[in-house]
DNA sequence: TATAGTGTTATCGG
DNA sequence: ACCGATAACACTAT
């Protein structure tokens, strides 16, 4: 499920195939997936534009048309497929839905049909994505892969939250989830818990760093899936690195996975 | 059959 | 007002 590895790839497969073709369909009749708008205006908006470009902050897209700003977030479940000229699907390389057959429009919730015969739709079973106009992309805080060291150091600076937390909070960092924010505790060695308060300036670089390199490497090798710990995060598992045992534990409300022996 | 889940947000309580 | 925890959302996979 997408974390901001899973949306640059979405990102990518959108500017790659999904630009300057003209919108002649557009279905939004799911209201629940796209709102607050009412039935049909997202549709009224968009027919005869063009996508123009598309951007990425964390986990939000918003793709620049000849009209009004259209906003994708793919929620916990959501993915972007492009279906071309053709009829062959093109998305992200993404590793979940991967039981989905190429056509099967069960969990189609958004779809752009283009003036030359190809699509591009939102599959999302779960229906936790969401469609927007003009969505609001100022509060979230800086985009976790360029975030600077100072940034980095302000973000995890003021109060008294457990350091997964505020990892996790979006208008302070964008795009870490719940994956990657094991892997950047494992990689800097800070116990989850531990609260934001209690974090040492090299333990925040290290942090910083970590964090850099864990989206770098899932960006290139294909998914938060790939990260060098997530097999360990499981019943039994031995850290990869001591051999401790890895322990389970529940923070900032999520499933958290952590060696207790190197991450104190 | 029961439960957990890679995300976000409204609401509640301190 | 600020901060953090929790429940709810809808559906699939185990």
């Amino acid at each position: 499920m997408p974390e901001l590895p899973e949306v640059e790839s979405a990102r990518t497969v959108l500017e790659r195939y999904a630009l300057d073709r003209e919108i002649v369909d557009v279905d939004d009749t799911d209201t629940w997936v796209c709102r607050p708008h009412a039935p049909g205006s997202i549709r009224a908006a968009l027919l005869g534009r063009k996508l123009t470009a598309a951007n990425r902050r964390g986990k939000s897209m918003w793709l620049d048309t000849t009209g009004p700003t259209l906003g994708i977030h793919l929620g916990m479940s959501g993915k972007m497929v492009f279906v071309d000229e053709s009829s062959a699907e093109h998305d992200g390389g993404d590793y979940w839905q991967r039981g989905r057959a190429p056509g099967d429009h069960r969990f189609t919730r958004f779809e752009l049909s283009f003036r030359d015969g190809t699509s591009l739709m939102l599959v999302d079973p779960r229906r936790l994505g969401r469609v927007r106009l003009d969505p609001p992309v100022e509060h979230l805080g800086p985009d976790a892969r360029d975030i600077t060291p100072a940034q980095f150091r302000a973000a995890l600076s003021r109060g008294t939250a457990p350091v997964k937390a505020r990892l996790l909070d979006q208008e302070a960092l964008a795009g870490v989830g719940n994956l990657l924010a094991d892997q950047i505790l494992w990689l800097a060695k800070v116990n989850p818990s531990r609260p934001v308060s209690a974090l040492t300036r090299p333990d925040l670089d290290r942090l910083q760093r970590a964090t850099r390199r864990s989206v770098d490497a899932a960006i290139a090798e294909g998914g938060v899936h790939t990260l060098s710990v997530v097999p360990y995060r499981r019943e039994g598992a031995l850290c990869p690195r001591c051999h401790t045992e890895m322990r389970r534990a529940t923070v900032g409300g999520r499933t958290t996975w952590f060696c207790p022996r190197e991450q104190v």
